[in-house]
DNA sequence: AATTTTTCTGCGGGTTCCCGCAACGTCCGT
DNA sequence: ACGGACGTTGCGGGAACCCGCAGAAAAATT
């Protein structure tokens, strides 16, 4: 068995090391890489089936280099272990885990038992282990109580690009005033309307702008999903602007 | 001598540990703490003049706690140790070290020796050391070839908290039009204009909010800086709706 | 198939934002 | 003292945004 470890920082990478070599002693090869590209060839050159990866990293972040591995080789066992439970970052892992993939996540807050029960639990016994303050996140996200359907996070996203309405309707093809609603939906579900006390009217919000900030806050958006998002927008524009040099710009005006 | 360290991450923290007191034979106590909370309370009932503490922490990050730290001692000796030179970080803590404090900025990517000599600098010969890179985003800050004007910053978070023209113009004394002219320098030095590749007019941007974007990109702004502002805020609008109860509230209209 | 629920869409108006234009004040330097 | 550089303020208009209303379309339910 080989383990290939993706982790950027040198105490945490030779603790891993550590770690798996304790806990599985089947384990005769530790590759190491520090930051996804790296991983990434590592991965596509050893054919590695067990991943133990951060989410921090960069260049290429763990989100990344997870998409592209799992594109190549899907019934690869991935187990993140990162320093937060940010919602975007549990939403970005959840949106790329393939059918019936076995993956983890834990927090390295856990204690080294936690770690190694991971390890074996992922790559022995093709597990799922997902650690009880991600799970309680994923729940949150993903049950629509009061957490936010795709279409919301999809226009979060685009706002927080800065995107104007009429763009965001090019993009996600809709009519302006869809977007309008679902930014409003968003707004409600945000909370931006007495987010701070605003005794009177006059201590005013730009609903926009506001709706990003709570969003960051709440941790909902962090630097590698703009950065994602941003790469996205980057690749739909050079499209865009290639289309639209040989079709007709004005197909959605009718 | 008594050394205190600040530190979120265990690793980290016990690297640091050993770091201490391979480099200061002559410190006899070194004492823990894993956020800016009970950083600040250790600083104080052990009148800790040797600080080396971590940026990013929860709760209460580096930067408040070096503040409050320094502002009961200013002549406290604080060596920052962070992974990321973001410019937000550094703008942060150049912000708030008082005159002629000693204090220090490397890189956890630096290596050993490196942490060993800046320890030595600035503990024992009262001499700042500050990282090559992060000096660099230092001047490209401050300097005002492409830096930022206090002004030009302030105005950036405030747009990203997502206030109005309006609401700036009030926080800051200014009319509305002060405000929106510096809206456009700012636009103008972010080079929100041509951000991304617009061909047409058509793939157009909001620019307040493309500004906030690309501010989040730059790591010019960053999820602490937000946090930071966010609680300035509060207190701001706390005693602006104390005092619109006793005090005429047109007084800026004039 | 019929009905309910949800989502999409156009219209209209009130507000905010972006920004060119022009006037005024302060602080410089020659 | 004069002229220029810079920052602040008001005015005005065009664009974008926020959102209620109501009909059309699609999806879900019965």
């Amino acid at each position: 068995m080989k383990v290939l470890i993706i982790e950027d920082d040198p105490l945490h990478r030779s603790y891993l090391n550590e770690a798996v070599r304790a806990a599985l002693p089947e384990c005769e090869t530790v590759l190491e890489a520090e930051n996804g590209h790296a991983g990434e060839r590592l991965a596509r050159d050893y054919r590695s089936a067990h991943v133990v990866m951060d989410l921090q990293m960069s260049p290429r972040n763990g989100i990344e280099a997870a998409r592209t591995i799992w594109k190549e080789r899907p019934e690869t066992r991935i187990l993140f272990w990162s320093n937060y439970s940010d919602e975007a970052y549990v939403r970005g892992v959840s949106r790329i885990v393939p059918q019936g993939a076995v993956y983890g996540y834990v927090l390295k807050s856990a204690s080294d038992d936690r770690l190694r029960l991971a390890l074996r639990s992922i790559f022995i016994e093709s597990q799922c282990v997902i650690d009880r303050e991600v799970r309680g996140m994923q729940q949150k996200s993903l049950g629509n109580a009061n957490g936010f359907t795709d279409a919301e996070y999809e226009i979060l996203v685009d706002i927080a690009l800065g995107l104007t309405d009429r763009a965001i309707a090019q993009r996600r093809n809709l009519s302006v005033r869809s977007v309008q609603n679902r930014l409003q939906q968003l707004y409600e579900k945000l909370d931006v309307y007495r987010s701070l006390g605003h005794d009177p009217d006059d201590g005013r919000f730009n609903l926009r702008a506001r709706a990003v900030a709570v969003a960051f806050l709440r941790k909902l958006l962090n630097h590698s999903a703009i950065e994602r998002a941003e790469a996205d927008l980057a690749g739909w524009l050079a499209r865009q602007s290639a289309s639209s040099r040989d079709a007709d710009p004005f197909l959605r005006d009718g």
